[in-house]
This record gives C-alpha cells, structure tokens and sequence, in this order.
DNA sequence: AACAATCATCGTAATATTGCGATCAATAAG
DNA sequence: CTTATTGATCGCAATATTACGATGATTGTT
C-alpha cells in the first residue's frame, strides 16, 4: 500500500520517524550542513554546491522546512535560509533521547550461534 | 527519477542519510525501542506488540538489519533480534556529530522579514 | 513420517520519493 | 514598461517504500 499507518504508532515514536525521514537523504543533510555551518545561506549558493537542479533543491528545502528544521525569510529577490534552532533542539533530544535508550551493551542477548541468513 | 544520486554526495552526509533512513518509519522505531528497552525479544513478540501483518514486520527488520543496528540469532524455530551495540554506538556519534555542527543560535541571520510561504 | 509453529520470501497493489524541465510569480535593473 | 534574476510550483517519469496474503523453509513435536 506505501501508505505509512502512522496514527497507529505512538506520538514519540512518529517524532522520531518524522525528523528522521527529514534527514533521510544526503542532499538534505548536505544542505543542513550547509546552513549549520555558514549560520546563514543563501538558496542559490545551496544549489551551486549541490549536484542538483534548482527544482530539486527546492523540494528537498521544502520538506526540510515541513520538518520545522529550517526557516526561509525573502530578501529582495532571493531567499535566505537558516536552522530553526528551537526545533533543532527539540531533534537533538528526539534524537538522544532515543540512542540513549539503550544501555550500551546485550549481555545475555542472542547467545552467538548461527546469525540469521535474510 | 527516484532514484538517490547517492554517489554525488559526501560520505559523511551519505552515511547520516543511511541511518536517518532506518529510522524513517515509526514501526522501525518502536521496534528498536522495544529492543533497547527489553534489551532481547523474540522475533514473535515484536509482531505482537505491533498492528502489522508478520511478513509486514519482518520487513522492517530486515531493513534494520541491513542498517546493522540489530542482529537476528536462531533459537530453534524462533529468532532472537537484539541491537548491534557496535553499530548503534556509530550511530549515535553519526547523529550527535550532526546536530551539534550548529552552534545553537543563530544571530544574525535571516533578519526576520517576510517568512517565505511554501 | 505427519503436523504445528515460527519466520523469511515472493508477488502484487497502492502510494511516496526523487529528479528534471518548463513555467509562474515577484522583485530588481535597465 | 521591458527584461533579468531568483526561487517556488507543476507535470511527468522512474524508482522506492509500505503493506498484505500466500507460500516456503526450517525446526520442534507427536
């Protein structure tokens, strides 16, 4: 179907998987990078750095910025974006706060036998 | 075209994307928690803690897999998936060292005008 | 051997993503 | 007013993802 089950899931859970699948695709973390860098870009130097077409770039802004990760503000004829970073923070801990969930090590887990082919 | 221009991009951003991905779908994270919470499950458990199908299920896990983070040991007729507390401590640096490449703030950037629309 | 349980894989359908060129809207420059 | 320039949007094509039922393969049980 591809059509994700999302209200089925728990909210933290979607959280995770939302902000994850913002940075599910090297041109945007390309992008974030960018902008986490310079603190300031503007959208056609992010197409001159990236092996993309302008219409391309665009689309992956955008859903950077449905993500809530950037924010766009016009400047005259161009666009200037930059890291929302209240909601880069709240990624941070989304992040963190997954990762951190586990303990760090699987003690007692699957006794090393045969590893599963798949 | 659909299909990734994955080649065009740095490593670091390509590796990100790889992981982001894997975390994309909030079954592949709730998963992963249930993982890192019982610190050992059984394949069967997860299917029932899940509103999936089974084949549905073991889908996600094999993505999970081909990521790295987890790994499936066979049990007699069932399979224990526990995570690649290797894989899951590269991660965990992977996604760190992204979010804090941004300072935190940003001053003086995108002096706040006109927000674009999109 | 026959059967049940567990999980992977296959085939299929629906939908999402990625990418590009073309076009549109808005502002700047002449 | 006309023309660039910038960047968003549209339409399309190719591919990927998500989901499920059905089927297979493997192991355990009777």
């Amino acid at each position: 179907m591809g059509l994700s089950k999302t209200e089925a899931f728990k909210a933290s859970d979607t959280r995770v998987a939302r902000y994850a699948k913002a940075l599910a695709h090297p041109a945007r973390v390309a992008i974030l990078r960018l902008l986490a860098g310079k603190r300031s870009c503007m959208c056609g130097d992010i197409v001159d750095e990236l092996p993309l077409a302008q219409s391309t770039v665009s689309q992956h802004l955008k859903e950077l910025k449905a993500a809530g990760l950037i924010q766009g503000d016009i400047t005259g004829t161009s666009v200037c974006y930059c890291i929302d970073p209240k909601e880069w923070a709240i990624a941070q801990r989304t992040f963190t706060g997954l990762m951190e969930s586990f303990p760090g090590s699987n003690p007692g887990c699957c006794a090393p036998m045969k590893k599963v082919k798949q």
